[in-house]
RNA sequence: GGGGGCGUAGCGCAAUUGGUUAGCGCACCAGACUGUCGAUCUGGUGGUUGCGGGUUCGAGUCCCGUCGCCCUCGCCA
């Protein structure tokens, strides 16, 4: 084999005359009998080559993905057969000698920039896939994002330290990835689902400032933006409060953005306290790149004569809230449907709506609503008439959570987004605690380890107010970071496992080790861990992790490469001391 | 665990109300052609309609089950 002296993306009107020699793949042929055409592809691009068929034997019979060597002269090609819309349109190397380095049989899809073909196909040979240069592209964008992340956080000082893989299993969180052990039959390892308290013991250690671009696993259910192994941008730093930790992560996206697109983000980024993202947006994670504001109309509601809204108002943790869609009014029934459709999906009963029409309110609840009522109401939407407005009545988790993902519906489908922006937002203060209905107890929001602001409450008061060190990054409706400041004292540690129901022994026994580390000089300390697939998702506008990832896995957590998981042998099974239980008659 | 969508040739799709031998484009095979670049032209091969069962004189089409893929709710500190 010749080694190559040029990719097939690199030759340019400034090589001619030189003589040259490409290796790469046939992404198509074109015989025209006495001459014909090779595209040849690599990774960096396509090159034409021409040979003359009677003098280069060859190049004949050569087929799609057939992986060649060829060896000629660049030229010029004639003016009039240039193709401008390849960046080496300008050349074709004139082939002396075509070898054949490996044949490939016929592939079960093209090799093309707009692929149409099913995904799990796609899956099944990807290594065909990633032939492919949308996706390559990705991984190439991918590297050179670590890449700049490496080199920014170095900048501040941050070591690059490797944290182990088979870890103990802990409670709460995602459900773990077990790893039984056959030195230790009957128990077991997990996989991490981030490395959390590794990273507060480097600290504890005196590494002073750490970062890991690692591999974090859950085994939750899957979505298009969550992989069951996914790679997170972990961070963590001694001595420093929740504005440290912010400088330092817009400082590595702004290098970042200029690395990659040569954009300059404006830092530092806004911020939005927990509860105004909630009052004012519906979630923690806002889309601010566009208006349609959420807001409340209880005090009327509960006055009012349409029942579902004043049954509601009355309710214990009860809200009544709406949007207003300027020109709305002009929407079809159908699209109506379409919108309560959605805030059914997530939990509300029903969508109320009135369109502000010039002969007056419209729709089926505006009978039940006095003139004075709709004034107010629409005094306080900002709304004129034209405009359409929509109610959500149900306990305010609810409320908040249907008209958030109407408002996004409203925002795509009105095609009101700016989608020209990089719209990051921290959204801070968030509450340390939530109640588990289920369990009938508090719990941690975020993670046992994150510190509180404030006075540490007593055992018995009432959670919900109590605000955590616990801040998000927010880019364009994707939470692409979380963070905190920890709990660096053994007896705040303490106070938390106590809130939340841990006893003393539970604690000892999951987090015993990790409590010790405390004991001995821990520093106060945060940090933060960025989604590094959802930010190169959003970076290069792909739909799906998979579009990101080079071996993703499928909705139902398989691989259709390698077909796993797979069933273990009787061996395997032994040497754990395990058997499988028989499944469950049906 | 729930809801929705899809599954027909290697790939992408079509097939009227359940009715003739399941078609079209690309790919593939053979041939022609000295300037193509999604080459073109001529001819050709290729089907367990995901799988299993049922209804029917007759099923790609209807029913039941099952498998796979995608989206989604729950879930994901």
């Amino acid at each position: 084999m010749k080694k190559r002296t040029h990719t097939c993306g690199g030759l340019r009107g400034g090589d001619a005359g030189s003589v040259v020699v490409l290796n790469g793949w046939v992404a198509s042929t074109r015989d025209h009998g006495g001459v014909s055409f090779i595209d040849l592809r690599d990774r960096h691009g396509i090159t034409q080559v021409v040979v003359d068929s009677a003098a280069v034997p060859g190049a004949v019979g050569l087929r799609s993905e057939d992986v060649v060597c060829v060896e000629g002269e660049v030229r010029l090609r004639p003016a009039e057969s240039r193709n401008p819309n390849r960046p080496t349109g300008d050349v074709e190397v004139v082939a002396r000698g075509v070898t054949v380095l490996n044949r490939s049989k016929t592939p079960p899809f093209e090799i093309t920039d707009k692929t149409t073909v099913r995904e799990d196909l796609r899956l099944e040979y990807r290594y065909l896939d990633l032939r492919r240069k949308a996706l390559s592209d990705n991984i190439e964008f991918r590297h050179r994002m670590c890449h700049s992340i490496r080199n920014s956080l170095s900048g501040h000082g941050f070591l690059e330290i490797e944290t182990p893989l088979l870890i103990k299993t802990t409670p709460e969180g995602a459900r773990d990835f077990i790893v039984p052990s056959r030195l230790h039959p009957g128990e077991v390892y997990a996989l991490p689902q981030s490395p959390q308290l590794f990273k507060q013991v480097l600290m504890v250690s005196g590494m002073d400032r750490y970062f890991q671009i690692c591999k974090c696993l859950r085994d939750e259910d899957l979505r298009a933006d969550r992989q069951p192994e996914f790679t997170q941008i972990d961070l963590e730093m001694s001595f420093v409060d929740q504005e440290d930790v912010f400088f330092v992560v817009e400082d590595m996206l702004k290098t970042l953005w200029k690395d990659l697109t040569g954009a300059a983000l404006s830092a530092p980024f806004p911020r939005l306290s927990y509860d105004e993202c909630m009052r004012r947006f519906g979630n923690d994670k806002p889309d601010v790149r566009f208006g349609l504001e959420l807001f409340d109309i209880g005090d009327i509601a509960a006055g009012c004569g349409f029942k579902v809204f004043s049954d509601v108002a009355a309710s214990k943790g009860g809200s009544v809230k709406g949007i207003c869609l300027p020109d709305g009014a002009a929407l079809s029934r159908k699209e109506i449907d379409e919108t309560e459709a959605v805030a059914k999906t997530h939990g509300a009963k029903g969508l109320a709506w009135i369109k502000l029409t010039p002969d007056g309110p419209q729709g089926p609840v505006a009978k039940f609503l006095s003139p004075n009522d709709v004034a107010r109401i629409a005094e306080r939407a900002g709304a004129k008439t034209g405009d359409l407005l929509v109610f959500v009545a149900a306990p305010f988790e609810t409320t908040c959570a249907a008209l958030a993902q109407v408002r996004l519906h409203f925002g795509r489908t009105r095609k009101l987004i700016d989608t020209s922006r990089n719209a990051f937002l921290w959204v801070v203060d968030f509450p340390m605690f939530g109640w588990n209905e289920d369990d009938k107890r508090w719990e941690a929001k975020h993670h046992m380890f994150t510190s509180t602001k404030g006075a540490m409450p007593n055992l018995g008061d009432d959670l919900s107010d109590v605000k955590a060190n616990l801040y998000d990054l927010v880019l364009n409706g994707n939470e692409i970071a979380s963070g905190s400041i920890r709990i660096h004292r053994p007896e705040d540690q303490q106070k938390v496992f106590d809130l939340v129901g841990f006893s003393r022994a539970e604690a000892e026994t999951k987090f015993g080790w990790f409590l010790r580390a405390l004991d001995y000089g821990a520093p106060p300390h945060g940090g933060i861990a960025l989604g590094l697939d959802r930010l190169v998702m959003l970076m290069r506008g792909a739909e799906s992790l998979r579009d990101v990832i080079a071996f993703p896995k499928t909705a139902s957590g398989t691989c259709l490469l390698t077909t796993s998981p797979s069933p273990a042998d009787d061996r395997q099974w032994a040497d754990l001391g395990l058997q499988l239980r028989p499944k469950p008659a049906p």
